[in-house]
DNA sequence: AAATTAATTTAGGCATACCTAAATTATATA
DNA sequence: TATATAATTTAGGTATGCCTAAATTAATTT
């Protein structure tokens, strides 16, 4: 059995890999907080594991062993968000920190279980694909709102998970994976967009923008 | 913040200390399989947390701060037990281990929405009371089924709920507690029972008797 | 090519929690 | 009372995973 340390090293590499960067010890050191020896010492272990593979040039990268537990750690964490959200009612920005530490102690049959009385569900409450049994992860295309122009349409696909407060912004506007909203006006130099969600007017800070992915984009 | 094992420790003495028995060192790490030296390095810590008071001929007891917390993971571990059963049709037989682990993980915010999910209920699948927010525990009377005699009817009120090849056995006979039973025949020389769960007939070898505790006896 | 800077690794320490084996302290029994 | 037995504690060792600080290696820049 693998500890949690090394579980949670497992899929900070998976998700820094995901992003094309090259996972550099100091990169995964930062990522987890934590100092670059300790990270050192990780890399070290889940090599002899033959969980990773450490190229001075390449950085880390996730063998197929090590792909595997990754992504049955990420599944456990985004079906508990989805979960504690749906069955028992926990807002959504406060999932993510109670999945951060079940996702480690949950077992095969709870998970399978959970999964049945979610109805085999592809995406979590922030919008972020579920990898099924097997692990196969449901790609989708989106982009980040900050590209999106006047008067364009578009639906949330998804949004960052482990920021609370910015989630409870989103939420008192109703911008959760699904919604659809258009845009009324981007204001020049970088500034905020003014977008129409269901009627109501909101206006959305550029920084907050670059955290929403959005699909399904058409010209009004 | 306690560690699992510290908290292990101190649900175990509240455990041993509602038996009556005397908690010693020696007893404390038969039940928590574990060497007498490291129950003994455990008692140390504690008592310098004030959690338990240790004397040679007393044993170990817990302060009130000790007791809370004990009260506290009990509430978690038979909360969590009801809610696997309940809500994700975990049989009954598996619970235990599950809640083993998640008792120590759970928040305070979860265990709130699962108690409301459940009714605020007063006890677990085994029968055993979940102690309330303020560590109110609901006691009810209840005798071993080896003290009954022929002809006498009763309701099931508790059982073991940590062996589950017991509580397999015991739910093939639908043994539940609130199930009502008769006993037919108890035979001579410390023999068997023979009872009748509604309309069926089943033997119950003394061994498994000892573990299910009953109430509402009465002569029919 | 040499020197500066950045990234990485090693070395040494701390805390937890377990273990075994030996020493100690109580409690019985003869 | 002295000895045998049982219970308890101490001492020393394991492993994990974190830390800081120093040493090393690689990559830039001058």
């Amino acid at each position: 059995m693998l500890t949690q340390a090394a579980e949670d090293y497992l899929k900070s590499i998976y998700k820094l890999q995901e992003k094309g960067e090259k996972v550099s010890t100091g990169a995964l050191a930062e990522y987890l907080d934590v100092k670059p020896a300790s990270a050192s010492g990780m890399i070290k272990k889940l090599k002899t594991m033959n969980l990773i593979t450490y190229e001075r040039s390449e950085g880390v990268t996730l063998t197929d062993a090590g792909s595997e537990i990754a992504l049955e750690i990420i599944r456990h964490h985004r079906l508990l968000e989805l979960y504690l959200n749906q069955a028992l009612g926990v807002p959504w920005d406060g999932v993510h920190d109670e999945a951060e530490v079940l996702e480690h102690v949950i077992s095969e049959e709870v998970e399978a279980r959970m999964d049945a009385y979610l109805g085999y569900p592809t995406s979590d409450p922030h919008g972020s694909p579920i990898p099924d049994k097997n692990g196969v992860v449901q790609q989708t295309e989106s982009i980040p709102m900050t590209e999106l122009h006047s008067s364009q349409s578009c639906v949330v696909a998804e949004v960052s998970d482990d920021d609370s407060a910015l989630l409870r912004h989103l939420g008192n506007f109703n911008l959760y994976p699904g919604t659809t909203f258009t845009v009324i006006d981007v204001a020049p130099f970088e500034g905020p967009f003014t977008i129409d969600i269901a009627g109501q007017e909101a206006v959305i800070g550029r920084e907050v923008a670059k955290h929403i992915m959005v699909n399904n984009v058409k010209d009004t």
